[in-house]
DNA sequence: AATGCGTGGTC
DNA sequence: TGACCAAGCAT
């Protein structure tokens, strides 16, 4: 359903933007809809023909690489992606090839990414695109969105960047610049400030190389307009900023709030027998599901228990009866709203196989390590072990974090809107 | 609507 | 040092 640009400027929600109502047409007018878009959009492509970054995924129209990028894009920096990205479509070049690999292939290549369920939908929906579009990607973004991991954002993404069809996006780079553009304070996340934003997009994007738009959209968001420090002197659209205008920039977008980090500890055991190491793939449901592990569990938090503690703790695990010995690593690790800080103790098979109702175990050699997909701490200890031959006699000890000297960032953070 | 899901970089 | 952020999605 197409709604028309006085929705957008009639909105309640628009009266918190800094623009009231003008007296004259009762209708309230952010600079962005002064003269039409006309303007802003040919100012906009101007620039971007001539700053847009060359990335991996810019140099073809194909859906099947915008695709995987833009699921690797979610959440994670375009640094974080290139690397990434290159080997995946290297290893797995066509929706075909993704489709008929296990799925632990895939997992091995997303190893390190992050949020795992990606990996674990994008294998999934090859597999719809093969078995249900012929291994066509449908264009449309309804079609789209049904694709596992493919939400709202990514199908206008891909039916834009792909198709050229003028679907609106919405995402990080986008919805601070739209807040911006509106000087609207309100509070983007809520669903009200959503449906503004959406309505924004719907509006702003062209029907003329709506792709090239949309993507000059998110250029600018990344790379002028950031969060902490604007380039507005830079900025080919400042003169339809209602954010620049009223001097708002560090104010709007209104900042979300954080929940607090817990502190958790956990104990980690590579146990070895004849030169293999213990591994458990962790469980569907689990966080990191679908990796290998080092057997590993929770103790209280500050508590080091002794070695029989643990050893009980395994056998609990595992069914099996260790030695548990010396400490090889102490690492931390955050995790979205948990910091763990996880103590990794070498440990030799004395007794018993490990109890298949527990979970899936494997033992494997120095060599198998590099090809299962780890947790990123159950990668750092595989490496040690490496290093190590096998032989996991010594004690290293890798200290939890390399330190910078930095100065403060400078963001005033609003108090809570009304 | 609120929560869970990762990791690395920046200041 | 730690808070904040990053081309969101699923439930």
């Amino acid at each position: 359903m197409k709604i028309e640009p006085f929705d957008i400027r009639a909105s309640s929600l628009f009266r918190h933007s800094g623009f009231d109502i003008h007296h004259s047409t009762a209708v309230p007018i952010a600079p962005v809809f002064r003269e039409g878009l006309a303007p802003f959009r040919k100012a906009l492509r101007h620039w971007y023909r001539r700053h847009a970054r060359s990335l991996p995924w810019r140099h073809s129209v194909d859906p099947y690489r915008i695709w995987i990028s833009e699921i690797m894009l979610q959440q994670t920096t375009v640094t974080a992606v290139v690397p990434y990205f290159e080997r995946f479509i290297e290893r797995f070049s066509t929706v075909h090839l993704l489709a008929a690999a296990p799925e632990q292939d895939v997992l091995r290549l997303w190893e390190g990414l992050g949020y795992y369920s990606r990996a674990r939908n994008i294998h999934r929906a090859a597999r719809v695109v093969v078995d249900r579009h012929g291994g066509t990607f449908p264009e449309s973004v309804e079609a789209l969105q049904e694709l596992p991991g493919v939400g709202r954002y990514t199908a206008g993404a891909i039916a834009s960047f792909a198709f050229d069809r003028p679907a609106p996006i919405v995402e990080a780079n986008t919805l601070r610049l739209y807040c911006r553009l509106l000087g609207f304070r309100g509070d983007p996340r809520t669903a009200a400030g959503q449906r503004l934003l959406w309505s924004f997009a719907e509006q702003i994007v062209p029907h003329r190389s709506p792709g090239q738009f949309n993507q000059a959209l998110m250029e600018l968001g990344a790379t002028r307009c950031t969060p902490d420090a604007p380039d507005c002197p830079r900025c080919p659209v400042r003169r339809w900023c209602g954010a620049c205008a009223l001097n708002l920039q560090r104010q709007i977008p209104q900042a979300a709030r954080r929940p607090a980090i817990t502190e958790v500890t956990e104990v980690a055991v590579a146990i070895e027998r004849d030169g293999r190491y213990l591994l458990r793939k962790r469980a569907p449901g689990e966080r990191w599901a679908g990796l290998w592990d080092f057997v590993r569990f929770p103790v209280d938090q500050g508590d080091n228990p002794r070695r029989s503690r643990l050893e009980q703790r395994v056998a609990d695990e595992t069914g099996l009866g260790v030695d548990v010995g010396e400490l090889l690593t102490q690492l931390r690790h955050g995790v979205t709203r948990y910091r763990i800080t996880l103590r990794c103790h070498i440990a030799r098979w004395r007794t018993g196989k490990p109890d298949s109702s527990r979970g899936e175990f494997r033992w494997v050699a120095d060599q198998g390590l590099g090809e299962l997909p780890l947790s990123v701490t159950g990668r750092k200890i595989a490496k040690l072990l490496e290093s190590h031959d096998g032989k996991a006699s010594k004690t290293v000890r890798i200290e939890p974090r390399a330190k910078k000297k930095r100065g403060r960032r400078n963001r005033e953070t609003p108090p809570p809107g009304v």
